[in-house]
DNA sequence: TTCAAATAATAGTATTACTATCATAAATAA
DNA sequence: TTATTTATGATAGTAATACTATTATTTGAA
């Protein structure tokens, strides 16, 4: 018997389902191909079109817009790191140790996922890092987030929070702190990479570091 | 005499000098106006043309796309918020006093400041919360960062981070720190606005919460 | 006064972000 | 089995965006 993850998904993000076939399924793979190599602003619809081996159409009766699908996207990323969080802290009492791992898995490239076949969760975990603020930095956060656009981010914040306050069960501010280790994870990451001089990181160029600066943020702020 | 504060631009960011000319001012000016009412996205030079009263053509002598526009304003901002941290600074011998004032300067509304003409800083402030990362997160970063697009956000990040060095000496990262307080100012800011369950200041939507919570942050971590 | 530089007015192009239409192939239900 | 829905493919078309180019007119410094 195949393992096969299933993320659920916010159906308002889609017009068709892209998980219930095979063009569907080409479309994510290739976007999230796309959405790597040329960044956001490059992707287009006509191009990825052209990468599947469709029409420009055919994509749009999948998703209405391409800021939607960048959503679409994320918001499978947040899912599936919410999954791998739940799994792999799974009968660990210490939270310190949680939170830790929390740390590690928001910070560290991750693998390409075997269970998940058309999505390369290395390539988003990337575009997570470029593009993923992208997502929210609109002038139509308000009306998405009605629509539960970022339910899946709020989730895993509310996830971490959770641990945090295990910790630290009279920390005041257990979600900022959440959105702060989330966000600086991959800011951190992309300073190192492409502005180092933002950084303490730029000889190393690996996120072992990056993961010793946010533990010692972090457990020197929840440790009062 | 009137006093004017003089910032110094980096002249790869334009085509012609906009201080120089009334246009060139308009057009900064209408500029930040546009892209807060409506978002960077939103933001186009036929827009921005018909709210000064010029032509499209127009403002192309003076910038060669938006993204450059944005860049010049933005670092602008930083120009402006470095010489207001060595004016507010100044005489000041006790780091940790200093430090409390950068926290204070980049998480605090700005007020409109009367001795540069054309530019509301109040505006520019929030297009930073909202649009500030726009400026990097993009594939040329690499190139742009080789003309030296981001030295104004580099040398705050330097000056922050020299104070948290005043502050103990021995700390690993202070430029890491230095970026993570500028950024986190601006995105926890952000998020009180549209996106409240990712911190925990949602009731009182003012800044003295976020300025109490990065102290904590940033003094625990240094003071081991 | 003259000459160069800045601006205004207009036009035009390629690309983007869509919407619409119609034909065909595959899946499914009667 | 046929009838019919449903997904896809092929093609066209539109409005807006992101520019470039040309020419005429105004301004302002030598």
């Amino acid at each position: 018997m195949k393992l096969e993850l299933q993320i659920k998904m916010n159906p308002s993000l889609y017009l068709r389902d892209p998980e219930q076939s095979e063009l569907g399924k080409n479309i994510i793979k290739h976007s999230i191909q796309l959405i790597h190599d040329n960044g956001f602003e490059a992707f287009t619809f006509k191009k990825l079109a052209e990468s599947i081996g469709t029409t420009e159409a055919g994509v749009y009766r999948y998703f209405e817009n391409k800021h939607k699908l960048l959503v679409y996207i994320i918001s499978w990323y947040w899912g599936w790191i919410q999954f791998q969080l739940s799994y792999q802290t799974n009968n660990i009492s210490d939270p310190t140790i949680k939170l830790k791992k929390v740390i590690t898995l928001l910070s560290k490239n991750v693998e390409d996922d075997i269970t998940t076949g058309h999505v390369d969760e290395s390539l988003l975990h990337q575009i997570l890092i470029s593009e993923g603020s992208k997502a929210y930095l609109t002038n139509h956060v308000g009306k998405d987030n009605k629509q539960q656009f970022f339910k899946p981010y709020k989730d895993l914040c509310n996830a971490v929070g959770e641990i945090i306050l295990e910790c630290n069960p009279k920390y005041k501010y257990p979600h900022s702190l959440a959105s702060t280790i989330i966000e600086m994870a991959h800011l951190q990451n992309f300073f190192m990479n492409h502005l180092p001089s933002l950084t303490d990181f730029s000889k190393s160029k690996n996120e072992s570091e990056i993961i010793k600066y946010l533990e010692e943020l972090v457990f020197n702020t929840i440790r009062v």
